[in-house]
DNA sequence: GCGGTTTATTTGTCTATACATAATAGCGCA
DNA sequence: TGCGCTATTATGTATAGACAAATAAACCGC
């Protein structure tokens, strides 16, 4: 077994301090000049495992004051959001699209305030995805054609929207929000389920922010239906910043 | 408005070339020698620009072949898991905590199952939260008193068992797994909803795992309920390291 | 005691250099 | 041609020193 690095070692050395509970929060660490006489190396390098700590939320610096053992991690959590296909094909499970509507207009009310957008054209579609010839998920998607113009071209009847969307444009930024909800006619129907039958609803805006030299852009909105007994999200948290 | 540190600055520039579609995945990042000379900087100076990039994901470094634009950036969202009582407060509604059952016992193959313990004793609970007098989640949980017997003192009809876990026992991963379920004849009368009724259950592991050194230890597994329409979990996503 | 000024401490950034390590590319030999 | 060795090159880690910036603590005049 190879010996890691000194600053990594020095950073474990600090973090399991903290994780076993012997340093707790707000209790200060010795200051740099105390670690490089008790490691015996040079200030960047515990400059460097101290850094380390904390961008990934487990210490606090202040200058002249030094370094302390953070407040308890919130709980945040790595949320994987699948990318469908991929996900049934994973599974060895065949995939299969069906585009049920495509329609590019002017954006109306509702188009706008998705994509918050103040007017221009959108692409609407409404798929559903198949994982060996069951319904998996309904989708119903906006992309907005002023910020992806090249979409208006894209046959969606063999891509998921999704896939291409992450293949072509460059994105920033994303929220989510996740609800059950009781299959209303539609959807039951497109799902074959019954009605009020718990569906898991993942929504999600995408969008570009430059900074601050330009406005953020909306580029897509996202709604996909899932039956509540086929589809689970999971997430996975670690308190280590890794 | 003040300068901001050289080598936030490189990083920026690089990060500004890859969102803006300039550079594609797989595109050669100039090596160090070569932005030191553009920058006209220190080799470590750029060398921190460049492994924050690559600690945040943006860019793959790989000796002696050079640096190169990251496959697109996975879609993982930081999901914040609420802290019940917290999230009802912080709305300006009342919280009250109903704790249904509590039981103290030899753990069961659910129960070992669940905490992933080959033996030991178990605090099992069932509680209730309301905000403002109406059902808001219905919590089951299990908690290893094998590794916090402390919690077999603790009069959980006051305090929320999550939140007193949480400011008590150390913890290093924890598991979630998100789904849309129907209400059972127990959940609708606990939440007084129909059954039937769609509900967005989460359930969560955690555990504590030292390294190497110890074999990692289950602290509690717990499930909660909520009523579909009046729950929801949101989550954003940066394609920045930040 | 109170408010403002100075001082000392600690972190933040950066330079210049050195050696280690990984991995590719090319060379020589069978 | 194919195999193995070597040289090259880019990154990874670390040193030792310097100055800058922030700010807590001490000080001082009133």
């Amino acid at each position: 077994m190879r010996a890691p690095p000194l600053h990594v070692r020095i950073g474990a050395d600090i973090e399991a301090q903290i994780m076993s509970g012997a340093w707790k929060p707000g209790h200060r660490i010795p200051a740099e000049h105390e670690l490089m006489a008790q490691y015996d190396c040079a200030r960047m390098t515990v400059s460097k495992a101290l850094s380390r700590l904390a961008t990934s939320g487990l210490i606090e610096r202040r200058r002249r004051a030094g370094s302390f053992v953070a407040a308890p991690p919130l709980h945040h959590a790595a949320l994987s959001i699948p990318d469908i296909r991929a996900d049934i094909e994973a599974h060895g499970r065949g995939y299969r699209l069906d585009l049920l509507a495509r329609s590019e207009r002017t954006a109306s009310a509702a188009d706008r305030a998705a994509l918050q957008i103040k007017a221009g054209k959108v692409l609407a579609l409404r798929c559903l995805h198949f994982a060996d010839d069951a319904p998996y998920a309904l989708e119903e998607r906006l992309i907005n054609l002023g910020v992806v113009p090249e979409a208006a071209a894209v046959d969606f009847s063999a891509e998921p929207p999704g896939s291409w969307l992450l293949g072509h444009v460059p994105w920033t930024e994303a929220e989510h929000s996740i609800a059950a909800i009781g299959a209303d006619a539609d959807t039951a129907a497109a799902l074959k389920l019954e009605r009020g039958a718990a569906c898991l609803r993942l929504e999600r805006w995408t969008w570009y922010d430059a900074g601050a030299a330009a406005a953020p852009e909306r580029i897509t909105w996202v709604r996909q239906t899932f039956p509540g007994n086929a589809f689970i999200l999971s997430a996975h948290f670690s308190a280590r910043g890794a």
